[in-house]
DNA sequence: CCGTGGCACGTAACCGCTTACAGGTAACCG
DNA sequence: CGGTTACCTGTAAGCGGTTACGTGCCACGG
């Protein structure tokens, strides 16, 4: 048996679909009498309206887009949460779509989401050439990742600043030797939080040390054996984000070496397992769950506003380019 | 400007939209010629179709929905990132919609997707009526709340077993007054969890002791405090999940007391998280994102079956309930 | 030379819903 | 009592695709 369509219920309750339309969407005049029939028909027939199709003649679905590189690590899923708390405050939909390897994966994963959604919200590291194919979807957009490019809407968190702040604490405290477990190279989040670091303790008048990651626990756990068996261990390290940390971390415990003691060590990002690993981490705190709402709540008042903020007409500078300022949380670690 | 249409450029093309629609399916018979014709104009219009459109008329929308009562902690991350790889590599999009506080709320969650999604998972812990509402949708479903009903497809963790499996190793470590910090009331996964529990203590002839929680970190800390302020230490504790487990540990060591010497913890999922604190948690391990992408499998099935398995056809007992057998990892925490 | 078949392509009818507009009825006013 | 006016309700044209079916053209065989 298929299910009920609208003319279903308008050929049981001896109506037309304009009618059942209407009571559906509680616009436009309708007795209450042939009101109350509709209902009971829609009732009786399990009537569910398919929101598919009344999304092409609305051209509203109700529903955002969220591309990220990655569904790893707390980082993504805690923002995502918070654009699911905000999406869902809004009477929005999410559909996320992820592990986007390359420009064109992502480029063709924003492209089959024409018609499926109102609004776009693009983590991916591929900045300009996405962002391209993003407005050629004409729909609005908000990029997350850690660029700011012309005019589009944009979020993003001061790594430098939260670098700085890093490198300088650890200064505070007394290490002279100051080593970096980087993100993955292109990825603009990573270089501006590199950029910062190299900055700082230049600053401070010492060598920087950089040992690459990629983000991930197991890649921050390997860059601290390297930097263990390089024979000059430094005395602290600021690591690019919390789940490399804990990887070092591990590494630092594995070799029977004390953290803060030996090593001090200072992660990005605060995530919920930062405080829960022994010594806990010192880290630059985002709220991520924060972000994502924020981001939702910017994309829906895009969506809404018929255009505005949209990659075509908004006005520069008018808070187009959001910026988070991380704060320090100066825990066991260092 | 607005959005160019399949009409529009079958007009650049001089042809008819069939045959632009042709060659965008790869279907049907189109010269070289017209097809190169029309992908140039498709080109220079920067066209890209109109999946909601297509959807319409094909009524595919090659896209899941996943019904889930919460988002926060890893254990639905991870479960949401094997679903996702699942569903890329099926070419599925995922819509996820979650924070359900009760039956009327998750019930017209799932009504809203009528015509959004082609298939849906349920981890809602309301099933029957829920169950009910889902098969009202005609869509395949499946059931991932810990019960297994009637003729709906289900994937569940065999929760009993693996109380009974926590209990019994606390037992071989010599520990003789094992308490249990359970999940929320009405909640199938921790109903399990409880009874195996109380199966296996009684069965040991020890009394059990429980507290109660809601599979928050939080509510395991509390949980804890009370045990301890309430003067009868237990020398063991078999924590409903990870997450509350790691509240557990962090209220234990508040108090000065060693984990595993003073208290035993055992708790239940594996999280990535387990292996990180100090000391690491042993654990019920559930390959968590091999039963999402497990889910997602089953489900890409369903619907390319047309029907079978689904809810109101598939033979009972034939594969449709799946139990998923979690293992014992032995960790510090014991 | 005409009938036939195959092939490339166009026409138009859907898919399920919204909505502008028209139509019909009853109440109301002068 | 005829003519507004007002209010419900129905009709039908979209929304942007897909696709069954029909048409025109050409090569081929009898």
């Amino acid at each position: 048996m298929k299910a009920a369509t609208i003319r279903d219920v308008a050929a049981h309750a001896s109506v037309s679909v304009a009618s059942v339309s209407r009571v559906l969407n509680g616009a436009g005049p309708v007795t209450e009498a042939t009101r109350q029939r509709i209902l009971q028909s829609i009732a009786t027939l399990g009537y569910v309206p398919h929101s598919g199709a009344r999304s092409l003649s609305t051209s509203r679905t109700d529903t955002v887009g969220v591309i990220l590189p990655d569904l790893f690590g707390e980082f993504f899923s805690e923002l995502i949460r918070g654009m699911d708390l905000a999406a869902r405050a809004h009477g929005l939909h999410l559909i996320v779509s992820s592990s986007h390897g390359n420009v064109d994966e992502a480029s063709s994963a924003i492209r089959s989401m024409r018609g499926r959604v109102d609004g776009l919200i693009v983590l991916s590291p591929y900045l300009d050439d996405l962002g391209l194919s993003a407005t050629a979807t004409q729909l609005p957009v908000i990029l997350m990742n850690g660029g700011a490019v012309g005019d589009m809407a944009s979020i993003a968190v001061d790594n430098r600043g939260g670098a700085i702040a890093a490198v300088q604490h650890l200064c505070e405290i007394g290490r002279r030797r100051i080593a970096h477990i980087s993100g993955p190279a292109g990825n603009l989040e990573a270089e501006a939080r590199l950029a910062g670091y190299a900055e700082a303790v230049v600053a401070a008048g010492m060598d920087p040390l950089t040992v690459d990651g990629d983000f991930t626990q197991a890649s921050g756990h390997q860059a601290m054996k390297m930097l263990i068996s390089s024979g000059s261990l430094p005395d602290a390290v600021f690591v690019a984000n919390d789940a490399m940390a804990i990887g070092a971390l591990l590494a630092l415990q594995e070799h029977g070496l004390k953290c803060p003691e030996d090593v001090a060590l200072v992660g990005f990002d605060d995530v919920p397992t930062a405080c829960l690993v022994r010594p806990a981490l010192t880290t630059l705190r985002v709220d991520i769950v924060g972000i994502g709402r924020r981001a939702l709540d910017r994309l829906n008042d895009m969506i809404h506003s018929k255009g505005a903020g949209l990659a075509t007409g908004a006005v520069p500078g008018d808070g187009l380019h959001e910026t988070i300022r991380p704060t320090l949380i100066i825990r066991g670690s260092t």
